[in-house]
DNA sequence: CTTCTTATTGCAACTATTCGCAATAACCTT
DNA sequence: AAGGTTATTGCGAATAGTTGCAATAAGAAG
């Protein structure tokens, strides 16, 4: 019997959507979770609780969940993560070469989104973007050793 | 036989990579094409001529020539999409509403990399970036629906 | 031209994700 | 509390994409 907010509750049912111990179990478990996680690894929690739950479920709901806007997904090598969305949209840089996350400062990015508006007048979405490239310390790395391979 | 560029042989020779008429027959058909097309689109036409290739030779390929950065990708609604990488990069806004494409000014991406660069030491890699939001002509029609309903 | 090495291919098995559908149950109305 | 409506679920089938592996063939060497 988890005890979930009425917020949640207050949400889905003024827009027809009903209550249901799956939505539950998955939002608590995404939440507790604190990171990002992957549709299997949501599984996996949620069914040590509730044996009975489809993997159709687990997909669904995670969309579900971002469509209301209480969840956000991220692409990364093939797979979907999902988070919790705070109160703030946040973003993240990851390093193509050693997998590192970090964030990416939201007013870099608004600034950008403002001047694509402004310019092209068209509103970008900025609830959760991923960007990749090539951190400082790999960038480092291999600019090292093409100097050594140069020679 | 199709006419080849010499560059992508030597290309691949000096990498070690072999040029095979699968490979010349992806790259040919992708380039005729000239636009974003999925690996099923691309095996349709590949399949007309060489029928015996195999649907994971037309994935493997895709993401190689990916690798040699002959090609870029986009995730676009669940899907992959290829297509030839130009001389310069570019990038896309996607509608969320319409699904209509209109390129992104590439000056303010490097503005935007520039920054990111410059406060972060992160240095983002800008192929073919594909960012998706509310065109102006959804925005209008969807500001006015709103003014209709909120009466 | 022949031989040798091994990158690449096609196949089939496998995994991940989506989808149609009948059964279930959330929740609205009485 | 009971009944009716229909959103949601679990199932199994379908589809999309990946992977291991033996057979093939590209390219290097002689
Ligand atoms: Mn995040
Ligand atoms: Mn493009
Ligand atoms: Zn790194
Ligand atoms: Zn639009």
């Amino acid at each position: 019997m988890p005890v979930m907010s009425v917020d949640f509750a207050n949400k889905l049912h003024s827009e027809g959507y009903r209550l249901t111990p799956q939505r539950q179990l998955i939002l608590e478990a995404v939440r507790k979770a604190g990171g990002h996680l992957t549709p299997d690894q949501v599984y996996a929690r949620v069914h040590t609780r509730h044996p009975a739950i489809s993997r159709a479920t687990i997909y669904r709901t995670l969309d579900f969940l971002c469509e209301m806007r209480l969840a956000v997904a991220m692409q990364w090598d093939g797979q979907t993560y999902y988070e919790i969305a705070g109160e703030q949209p946040h973003h993240h840089l990851i390093c193509r070469t050693c997998g590192g996350i970090e964030p990416l400062a939201p007013g870099l990015v608004d600034s950008f989104v403002e001047a694509v508006s402004r310019k092209q007048r068209f509103t970008i979405d900025m609830d959760h973007i991923a960007l990749f490239g090539l951190c400082e310390r790999c960038r480092v790395g291999k600019s090292a050793s093409s100097r050594h391979s140069s020679r």
